[in-house]
RNA sequence: UCCCGAGUAGCUCAGCUGGUUAGAGCAUCUGACUGUUAAUCAGAGGGUCACUGGUUCGAGCCCAGUCUCGGGAGCCA
């Protein structure tokens, strides 16, 4: 194919009078002169010069909004006040005619919902091109974060044998026969039959394949999909979502909040110098969404103000029960605003709780540290009782404004004893995850970890508001489309 | 899964107390115009009112069920 010039390129170029060949998909045409075209590369799109009393009127009805075009032109200073450059087109070749009948998108604001709809579509508008963008910087940013810190990327299975870890309900994975599902004497389904002769899941979490390798290599993380089957209808759960699990040996927690919170400056900071536009875009669309909200519903920081004031404060690190007295004292609490109100240290915080402590009382990300060993899992490191006999683990959460957790992660239980004793009394069968607890009886050490959604993650610096906007194909209760 | 709300043209939405032939803007098509910026002007086409059943002389509107979508909650990343 012939080499065709980015519009990327092209838009702040001061090479003028040159000739270029452009290709790209059709915006708008307007005025039977001028398109938009627009290659992916920037969301801004070249504007095409066509002299439309040469141009045949079979070629003119086909350029339409969707179609996929070549074209030959030189570059030249734009007599419009729009755009600096145009191309004055000397060829214009349809690749591929886009059925204006038919094609759904449209040069006007198409509402979110509708974008979901066409996901294989929506990728051709400039939110989505920003969102993506953005997505991808951030990703490439964690990789680069963990590998100039020598950490080791792992790929931990996406099938596990062990539905011991307690993260979810999960995907089974089978081979068998449905119609002919093949019966112990007892009438339970025989897993001996099955292709990996035993049952299998989509992976919840790479956390204890990660501790093993962790156990090795000193750092570790992984980076990859998570499936989750739980009947999840929420702006911020997906089945299907990405996840980052960095995994430390010979950290405690205080290394692992550290860890967690220098990962995520990183990536913001990253994602702010690379994606300038993309961002700059972003926002002016959430400030145009906010203007038709009423007065107290519009947030107090633009988009760039909430990344950038996010750079430059510490996250705040409390412990759960320190949490608790804020709230148990807080307004909505004694007005009996809550739905749930603080009453007994060990309830677990709902929501409400949590967005009162990060958007209300601290305005800023909150770390959560030291839960009730209750409401927790069972690899995290048992503190010592406090003066009230009260247990807790040594967990951490990381909760942002309108996000809720990103992270979650905790200091793990490395001493044996401890460790069994907990699986006991919580049923979690030891015979399965004999290999986890085998790290803990060969050359143990403290390490820690911690998981974060990087859909989350992307809600947060997009400024978007449902995660299905975030993943290119979602998947949800009810919804395996594309 | 639970609690709210919604589903009317390709999109966004209006549709009164149940009453004649269901409307608008944008999009599309036709024509005009031709340095436009979501071009403009004139005209035209476009509807299983989510689905199923019920009440009624009569249902887009009322009732029941189902489905889908959105917001909130739970589960969590």
């Amino acid at each position: 194919m012939i080499k065709r010039e980015k519009i990327k390129n092209l838009l702040d170029t001061t090479e003028f009078n040159r000739e270029v060949t452009v290709m790209g998909w059709v915006r708008t045409f307007r005025n039977n002169q001028f398109i938009a075209l627009n290659d992916g590369s920037c969301m801004g799109n070249v504007q095409i010069v066509v002299d439309f009393n040469n141009t045949p009127e079979e070629l003119l009805k086909r350029i339409t909004t969707g179609a996929a075009i070549a074209v030959q032109g030189t570059v030249v200073e734009s007599l419009g006040k729009g755009q600096k450059i145009d191309i004055k087109a000397s060829s214009i070749e349809i690749l591929g005619d886009s059925d204006p009948e038919k094609f759904p998108l449209q040069p006007k604001k198409h509402s979110l919902e509708f974008l979901r709809e066409i996901a294989h579509l929506r990728f051709r508008t400039n939110t989505f091109n920003a969102v993506f963008k953005v997505r991808h910087a951030l990703a490439f940013a964690i990789h680069q974060f963990y590998n100039e810190r020598g950490f080791v990327y792992m790929h931990t299975p996406i099938i596990t044998a062990s539905d011991a870890e307690g993260a979810g309900e999960m995907f089974k994975v089978t081979t068998l026969d449905f119609d002919n599902t093949p019966r112990t004497e007892d009438g339970q389904v025989d897993y001996s039959e099955d292709f990996f002769a035993r049952p299998t899941n989509l992976t919840v979490s790479g956390q204890l394949e990660g501790e093993l390798a962790a156990m090795a290599f000193g750092q570790i993380y992984t980076f990859g999909p998570t499936f989750r089957a739980e009947n999840s209808n929420t702006t911020r759960h997906l089945a299907e979502f990405w996840m980052v699990e960095p995994e430390v040996a010979f950290a405690d927690l205080e290394d692992n909040m550290t860890l967690a919170e220098d990962m995520l400056k990183y990536v913001i900071s990253y994602a702010l110098e690379n994606c300038k536009d993309e961002l700059e875009f972003l926002n002016n669309r959430l400030l145009e969404e906010e203007k038709s909200k009423p007065q107290n519903e519009r947030s107090e920081l633009s988009l760039l103000e909430k990344l950038n004031f996010c750079l430059g404060n510490d996250f705040e690190r409390l412990t759960y029960t320190q949490a608790i007295a804020i709230l148990k004292s807080s307004k909505p609490n004694q007005k009996k605003q809550f739905k749930y109100l603080i009453d007994e240290w060990g309830a677990d915080l709902q929501s409400e709780h949590e967005r009162y402590l990060v958007e209300k009382h601290f305005k800023k990300p909150v770390i959560l540290t030291d839960y009730p060993a209750d409401i927790k899992s069972f690899y995290m490191r048992q503190n010592e009782p406090d003066e009230q006999g009260r247990k807790t683990v040594a967990a951490m959460d990381i909760l942002f404004p309108g996000i809720g957790e990103i992270i979650g992660g905790s200091q793990r239980e490395e001493r044996l004893d401890k460790l069994t004793q907990r699986m006991e009394d919580l049923n979690i069968p030891q015979e399965e995850l004999w290999w986890f607890l085998d790290t803990r009886r060969f050359g143990t050490a403290p390490h820690s970890g911690f998981g974060l959604g990087f859909e989350r993650l992307t809600l947060f610096v997009t400024g978007m508001t449902n995660i299905r906007d975030v993943i290119a194909f979602p998947r949800f209760p009810n919804n395996a489309e594309f």
